[in-house]
DNA sequence: GAAAACCATGTGAACGATCAAATCGCCACA
DNA sequence: TGTGGCGATTTGATCGTTCACATGGTTTTC
């Protein structure tokens, strides 16, 4: 007996009003302010809503509420100079956490030439709101112009070079590194050395930060054992070979990243030594390469800077919601224990289950 | 003189319809019809599009238009059992192709319990026209649900169940297995081993066919030796060092992946022995694994696999597209020669110039 | 007991574009 | 001169929804 949906594609909101005896506007109340909508009515509306599988056209109501409730985010061209995929995870992380903000992602692909040039025009497309930020660059111009525009957005990673700008979430990348120290003070190693990024790195800098001050609170020594080497795995593999020259037979290295770890890793066993029982090593990003060598690394909280992240963007301005730091965790692998995990059979221990350092829980929004 | 775009917001196509003295209808034809316009009118319109920066609201042609020309890209949650990240490679290969073929991507979560209702809930809300699946699996039960809904879609990797559907892009792994073969018989290995995935896995059998018929072709031994293990590096390695155990002085191990490439590297090392020099290997997929353990390994020709896959999506049914089968190439790196590739001093040759082995060229639609 | 307030629901317009069909001017042809 | 055809352009309707306001009925208020 039923009103059935019209026999050109799928059941609008007109078809659920007269199969319920309502107006278009009851049905619209029913789903965006059903406090509005008297109960027998509103169950009479959801019923035949169930019945009919009607789904609002998410078109329709972008163009009339002229509000996508989408945002762009580029994906990074330059498949090189990324081991990692770190943004691929947050990529994922991000799309995961999408619903719970009634939104969703749309990727897209920044004209290398001008940056700007594809934001603005996804944008005046009217197919997003605003964006996700995921690898500011020194110098990089997007934040300043999407806030001069007013353009809603967030950053995965501080910004920099605008201190006053508040629409980010990242890392806490010092901590991390201090967390780091400690752990290797506490395996054995009475020396920790830094190998890092060359000069001009904002990220790179606060890392060597954490490392030092990890040295002073654990009481290391090593603060004058400092090398940089840009991110490629020759060159990390030569500055680290110095590095454990002057390391003597109780130390570590530290790195700003699994890749230059896996530098370090090579000029151990170029020497004969052994990670971990020799020299330890520590990375950073728990890479599939740090799981891959069994290199311990400090990993960040994808997951949660993601919720951040979407809190941050539909963040009203007055409640509250700040910039979020979150401490990473780090995972501890046979790099940087003298003593082996495991019984050295055959069996290795499953990374999985490897031991995971909670160095502190989540310092977010207070 | 000229006529402003109105104080709210951006300008629309009657604000260049005014601006220009014509009619709406005259500008969207100017845009998706030039050649119904008069040569004049038309430049007159142009000049106006241009001065107000205008951007047809795409929102407002989706709705009109009845198509989205928006796809769903389902992100894999299951962070870990994929080493390798070709998915989210393929994702960018995939979003840079987009706007060649006037479309973007919206990317979304699987509902882990119900596959198909995830589909069906961003299928009815009208924000895409169909799918690009990446990772069909076994009894996946899309590609049937599709086609018998009439839903655009196309898949990375064969839908194995059902070789009648046409709808599909993949790397012809079974290619690139036999051209790894005999690339390791001109680098003088005289067996070529196996270590591939248990039973059941059609693109694993496909990989292993390839390593057959290499032998057969370029006249190698070792075809009874072949071993599984599934995909953890514990069990690889295992299975790696029983492998080798066979092996004997002047063998090599092909593997259906990186991660067990990365099982028979351990398994060398384990016993004092060097990759390539004393026993050779190649992996599959040339992730950051294999580029970071100097492994060589077939890689698959992503952007390629995009673009086939977005000129399927958008064939017509007698254009004469028909599924690509791309062939893959090898990059070269130590661990499949058995000289050193570079003076075995501080400097290792730059992965990113490795020797890359193309094949053949890319066997797409004739 | 009439004005004011409230509640549930309905009506017209609008969001910004395209589709389908109508109109207008101009020229050719009978 | 009237009819037909054609190219260029315009007009009206529509996509599916929400906004802003109107309606009608009941309850509260002074």
């Amino acid at each position: 007996m039923g009103v059935q949906p019209r026999a050109s594609g799928r059941a609008t909101i007109v078809d659920v009003a007269r199969a319920a005896g309502v107006s278009r506007q009851t049905v619209s109340n029913a789903l965006n302010a059903p406090e509005r909508v008297a109960p027998g009515t509103l169950e009479r509306v959801r019923a035949e809503i169930h019945r009919l599988h009607f789904t609002p056209n998410v078109t329709a109501q972008q163009l009339r509420r002229r509000r996508a409730s989408a945002y762009g985010f580029a994906v990074n061209p330059t498949g090189s100079a990324r081991m990692g995929h770190i943004l691929d995870e947050f990529l994922v992380e991000l799309t995961i956490a999408a619903p719970g903000h009634r939104s969703h992602l749309v990727t897209f692909a920044p004209d290398p030439g001008d940056v700007l040039e594809s934001h603005k025009r996804l944008l005046s497309s009217g197919l997003v709101d605003g964006f996700v930020l995921a690898d500011t660059r020194h110098g990089d111009p997007r934040p300043h112009w999407l806030l001069e525009q007013g353009v809603p957005f967030v950053s995965f990673g501080r910004i920099w070079d605008s201190p006053h700008l508040e629409q980010w979430v990242d890392v806490d990348g010092r901590a991390g590194m201090h967390a780091a120290v400690c752990h290797l003070a506490g395996s054995g190693y009475a020396r920790v050395a830094f190998l890092g990024w060359p000069g001009g790195s904002a990220v790179g800098d606060d890392r060597r930060r954490g490392w030092l001050e990890g040295l002073e609170d654990c009481g290391l020594q090593g603060a004058d054992l400092h090398a940089t080497s840009p991110q490629a795995i020759d060159r990390a593999t030569a500055a680290a070979d110095r590095l454990i020259e002057q390391l003597g037979d109780d130390g570590a290295v530290l790195c700003a990243s699994d890749l230059l770890a896996l530098g370090v890793v090579r000029a151990i066993n170029r020497r004969g030594l052994e990670p971990g029982r020799d020299v330890g090593v520590v990375g950073f990003d728990d890479t599939d390469v740090a799981e891959a060598l069994q290199v311990s690394s400090v990993r960040q909280p994808l997951r949660e800077a993601a919720r951040s992240a979407w809190r941050l963007l539909h963040a009203t301005g007055t409640d509250g919601i700040r910039p979020a730091l979150l401490t990473p965790t780090l995972t501890v692998r046979g790099s940087s224990v003298r003593t082996p995990l495991a019984a050295s059979g055959t069996e290795l221990p499953d990374p999985s289950n490897a031991h995971s350092h909670p160095a502190h829980t989540e310092k977010d929004t207070p």
